[in-house]
DNA sequence: CTGAAAGCGCTTACAG
DNA sequence: CTGAAAGCGCTTACAG
């Protein structure tokens, strides 16, 4: 059995109190009996049990994400931004992954009354204006990435915008027959997408078309993937006539339809969404959404609303920037 | 605050331990009192502590995954079979980052100690025999997945194997002066990889030159990573007489070298290791570690092992399968 | 600076 | 089928 307070106590001659407090830094302790409790403490390999301080400290000391789809690019790196920050803060991370097989909202309202943890980064969870206010009765702080509510701070990015200047950049160079290669056509970053792709169009004089904007058939991932991008991109080299350039809704799709191409041999230029480490190696243009940094600062921004709850809420708007490479010269 | 298992023994006007046992799927409650409780419970939107419950019955239901670079896609996938696992069997996940900053060990032996979890899966951690040994003594399930150790569960691939598959396919396609593409020499898969490498040429009579392994100046994320790929591809691209072939440690760094060789407009046939989703995709030939399935069949090893702690130890050795694509044609 | 004691929200023999 | 009670390993006023 592992050593408890009370083993230490015990053998420094002392009470579980005192013990308690050296591991607490509280300053109320000689340094002479400070020393005394450490060293045994040592000896002994004693850790707090993380669940008992909880208990009664009704302090978890965790932070814990929750995200629809782990094994994600744009996870991956907002993730990478979280752990750079709690790092930095010593919490812990816990990751809990909402799965489509039951209600989001019923799994959201689930994991936030186990209670494992003192903040919460929703990544990319959608929800409706109104389910989002009823979790406001948990009363727990919470921050969302890659999501907009007004009761919440919350940090994203422009995804309209993000689209408009894609489709401009392709109509800028004279293109007018724009596929927009999209993944779940209901997601909320694709609508919102469709939305800044309809408005460059528009703007420009150019007929909004609906069966330009072409899908493909695996919904895994919500279509988030290169073999969602590639079928999709068959689909838009046999549309009779041919679209003459093409914005695809992630980078990972865009690999896809580089690769379908390639197969049928015809190339149009298309630009990507996300910027992926990898875009720049494969030359893709893309439109670059600074995933670490929002990972990065919404921890920032949960940690300061977890030490002072009641601080304005924050709403931070990223612009994202276009990129310009060799797949669309 | 939230309610408690108080709260609802005297609205139902049962004692706590019935409402306990309801909540523990313990046969002895009787149908009615059971269901006037669970319609309490519902009503005041109960959820156990998972604190309290885990400190009183010394169960934590979580599972903690245990990583050095999180961002990573080997781990990325291997992550997405854990996941799979754990959604089945309805336990917790929890991920605990291992930093380059401070010993490996140490932080090994904190996260243990603070007894976060029942299970531990380590994924590529790479410790000393004896110091795994001294792990033994917190008598914990853990099983290890990329390395090995006599007193655990792992979940490996042979490295030796596979490095030596991919170079023995370059010198039967008539290739001799063979680059191998490396990251971090001294870890642990390159160093396996580099025997394997060396393996065949011995075999095939082909001198082993040291000045053919070739590493990347980058050494974040000990160099498996594009930018690495990029830097050691220019390099072995200016080497005089030119390597007629490269074997490269990671997809990852193939992508980067892929795009040296563009820039260079020099090509030679390269050949990666993983085969990430994305290979595919732009054709590259590459060794398969089956990493999904790693994470799924470790999860289910680890499980096996929290239910029946004496049960054999078992060392799963994957051997690594070839996938020929474009990039050696 | 230190200790006794109550409490955090549960679980689980034990007794009936 | 149900309850009283001890215990899980800590924290934290309160009193001295």
């Amino acid at each position: 059995m592992a050593a408890t307070i009370y083993d230490i106590a015990e053998k420094a001659g002392v009470s579980i109190a005192t013990v308690s407090r050296v591991f607490n830094k509280s300053a109320n302790v000689s340094a002479k009996t400070r020393k005394k409790i450490l060293e045994i403490a040592e000896e002994v390999g004693y850790h707090p049990h993380a669940y008992a301080q909880g208990l009664a400290s009704r302090k978890t000391n965790t932070v814990m994400v929750v995200v629809p789809v782990i094994s994600n690019y744009f996870f991956m790196e907002v993730l990478g931004g979280i752990q750079d920050k709690l790092a930095e803060q010593n919490y812990e991370l816990s990751i809990y992954n909402i799965t489509g097989k039951k209600d989001t909202f019923t799994q959201v309202e689930h994991v936030l009354r186990k209670r494992l943890a003192e903040g919460y980064l929703f990544i990319s969870i959608h929800l409706d204006n109104e389910k989002w206010t009823q979790l406001k009765k948990y009363n727990v702080p919470i921050t969302l990435v890659d999501e907009h509510h007004d009761s919440y701070d919350s940090v994203s990015v422009d995804n309209k915008q993000g689209a408009y200047r894609a489709t401009k950049s392709l109509i800028n160079e004279g293109f007018t027959r724009i596929a927009l290669l999209a993944a779940l056509k209901s997601s909320k970053p694709i609508s919102d997408r469709i939305e800044g792709y309809k408005k460059a169009l528009l703007e420009n004089d150019i007929p909004f078309r609906k069966e330009l904007i072409v899908s493909g058939d695996s919904d895994y991932r919500d279509g988030f993937t290169e073999r969602s991008g590639y079928e999709a991109m068959i689909k838009i080299l046999t549309m009779d006539p041919l679209p003459d350039a093409c914005f695809c809704s992630s980078d990972i799709q865009a690999v896809g339809a580089m690769k379908a191409m390639q197969d049928a041999d015809i190339e149009i230029p298309i630009i990507g969404y996300d910027d992926i480490e990898l875009a720049e190696y494969i030359g893709l243009s893309t439109v670059r959404q600074p995933m670490k940094d929002m990972g990065f600062f919404a921890t920032q921004n949960l940690i300061d609303r977890m030490n002072n709850p009641s601080k304005a809420i924050s709403q931070t708007i990223y612009t994202p920037e276009l990129i310009i490479r060799s797949s669309t010269d």
